[in-house]
RNA sequence: UGGGGCGUAGCCAAGUGGUAAGGCAACGGGUUUUGAUCCCGUGAUUCGCAGGUUCGAGUCCUGCCGCCCCAGCCA
């Protein structure tokens, strides 16, 4: 059992144990079907597995399906899978709430012959302006105090069928005065002539989620039922339900901060959105805080696991820095990833030295800390692809790369020196003439001096060549959330394309397996579009730069 | 302005009356054929603010301030 963090959930539960409140912890995960998961989901799903597997306890997959009109099975599928790839199991207990449809049909009959639940007979807006505002106490609705067997009646035919959507409603009869809007008497069934998913026409009153929720975590002898802060509130009617209908097992509540995303956006309406106007390209867009988003992105699972770890269980409203994920996907990466070389952007160099014809194999480390990972060898011929970035005609002092005149390293290859930039009519660098020194080969060169720089390369005769789709944040603002419309601050730069230049052994590369691009950062084949002829690969995350700090401070430091 | 929560460094977060852990970020320095990795070092006289209790308060009490959530027949 690993040393888990002891925040303040692990602390209740670690109590109950101690105390002999429970043997065995049971909790669930109860996503609704009407949306992909989010980065927002991992948190809760780590942490409803995670104490569970902990102490040995269960956690069941439930399906929190109560409202048809929303939910579709194309968000059941990927929720499974979803969970799955993160690293979890339910084993059996894959449920829904509308397996318990029947037995909260009678927990809402014994209600109304208790007295404690009736039918209402006024529309939705009438309940509205019944219901009163937070500072005004609401008023009684006229049906309120209808007789039992009128209700039990009313109840049996709307569940008949002989009512139309909205003719009636039941509500539990609680206080209409409460400062807590939820115990005013809050809906229980309303009235749906819709087909449900699994249960097909057989219902056509379906329970709202207050009480379908609490029962469903009585029925599976959930003892702690954890959900987010937002639901602080309705404790008070999760906690009735359980005192007027005393079932065996009494689970208890717990909400705890949801997890929120700096630059990122999890309402799923607003993701719902940014697909249907085309600014993504699916729920599993790479740049998507979705599961099927971060997967196809090429975050690994653990990275992901991490991230939340680190993030912690509080109450306290959280927004977290992009930093942080990006810190836990390089962390995995860069033990797991092997190195390889890949050009982004090309500037052909031509060794002017070099024999014409002429190929070496160089052997190339596939992971400089690890030499168990052993080598690869990379071809280097005459022409070389290097990156644009990587050279520059007029270079700062600091500047560590290629500059006229000035000499620089290929990796795993020859010291070069530029000694020719050669232009296009419009003044553009398009090619770089450059001799290398023969005796400074990798390994086993017979100089040993060094150069202040080394870049990477591709030979231009061997090169693969790839489409390489280099993402950025979705937004502009820490908080999109807070803006008026967050399509307002949308990033038009998330994603870039660039056509770049692979090393041979980049070829055979599959869907799954991330490498260090060395120097540019990790890169998977992309899941959906890559093919063999037709190569597509996926930024994940760059490396860290701190080129681009001294870069950007030199900027701020001009302006 | 009714009710429910939350305020410890830029972002997270330990701390459970005994003298402010840790991570990320940032900033210095070292190693390095990735400006990566790795390694070392630098941060709170102070815990939203003001009082009070106490030998002693981030922890207890009082008042104030700020932020979040709630008026679906959504979850």
């Amino acid at each position: 059992m690993s040393e888990a963090p002891r925040d303040f959930i692990r602390q209740i539960i670690h109590d109950d144990l101690d105390s002999g409140k429970h043997d065995e912890i049971v909790t669930r995960f109860p996503p609704e079907p009407n949306g992909y998961l989010h980065i927002g989901h991992v948190m809760s799903i780590c942490l409803n597995f995670g104490v569970a597997a902990e102490t040995g306890g269960r956690t069941f997959l439930r399906y929190d399906d109560t409202n048809p009109h929303k939910e579709d099975q194309e968000y059941v599928d990927a929720i499974e899978r979803d969970v799955h790839w993160l690293g979890f199991d339910w084993g059996e207990r894959l449920t829904h709430a509308s397996d318990y449809f029947g037995q909260l049909y009678e927990a809402a009959e014994k209600l109304v012959e208790m007295g404690l639940a009736y039918v209402d007979s006024l529309s939705a807006e009438e309940i509205r302006a019944h219901r009163g505002t937070l500072t005004e106490p609401g008023t009684n609705s006229p049906y309120r105090d209808r007789a039992v067997d009128e209700n039990l009646d009313l109840f049996r035919r709307m569940r008949a069928g002989e009512f139309a959507d909205g003719e009636h409603v039941l509500r539990a009869k609680i206080d209409m005065a409460s400062p807590n809007m939820n115990l005013r008497d809050p809906a229980l069934y309303r009235i749906r002539h819709i087909d449900h998913q699994r249960t097909g026409d057989t219902w056509c009153i379906y329970p709202m989620y207050d009480f379908a929720h609490t029962l469903s975590d009585a029925f599976e002898h959930i003892t702690h039922s954890l959900c987010t802060l937002e639901f602080e509130d309705h404790r008070p009617l999760y906690d009735w339900f359980l005192d007027q209908l005393e079932p065996p097992h009494r689970p208890r509540q717990i909400e705890f901060s949801r997890l929120n995303l700096a630059y990122t956006i999890t309402s799923k309406r607003k993701l719902g959105m940014m697909i249907e106007n085309g600014v993504v390209s699916g729920w599993g867009d790479p740049r998507m805080p979705t599961i099927a988003g971060m997967r196809r992105r090429g975050y690994p699972a653990t990275a992901l696991r991490d991230f939340v770890k680190r993030g912690g269980v509080t109450k306290k409203d959280k927004l977290i820095e992009m930093g942080v994920l990006e810190n836990s996907v390089r962390e995995v990466l860069g033990v797991e990833a092997e190195r390889r070389m890949a050009v982004l952007k090309p500037l052909k160099v031509v060794l002017t030295n070099y024999p014409k014809g002429q190929v070496e194999m160089m052997e190339a480390m596939n992971h400089p800390n690890r030499p168990e990972l052993g080598t690869r060898e990379v071809p280097f011929s005459r022409e070389v692809w290097i990156e644009q970035d990587d050279f520059m005609e007029e270079a700062p002092r600091k500047f560590f790369r290629l500059k006229p005149g000035g000499e620089v390293r290929l990796r795993n290859a020859y010291i070069i020196q530029c000694d020719e930039v050669i232009k296009d009519d419009d003044g553009n660098v398009v090619e770089l003439r450059c001799s290398y020194d023969p005796d400074t080969r990798s390994g086993t060169g017979t100089s040993d001096r060094k150069v202040k720089g080394t870049i990477h390369w591709v030979s231009a005769a061997h090169a693969v060549l790839a489409t390489v789709r280099l993402y950025d944040r979705l937004f502009t603002v820490p908080n999109p959330n807070a803006v008026d419309d967050f399509m307002d601050v949308l990033n038009p730069d998330s994603l870039e394309t660039v056509q770049a230049m692979l090393e041979p052994s980049l070829a055979t590369l599959e869907p799954g397996d991330a490498v260090q691009f060395e120097r540019l950062g990790y890169f998977c084949p992309d899941s959906e579009d890559h093919s063999s002829p037709d190569r597509v690969f996926n930024r994940i995350v760059t490396l860290r730069d701190s080129w681009a700090k001294i870069e950007k401070q030199a900027m701020q430091g001009q302006n």
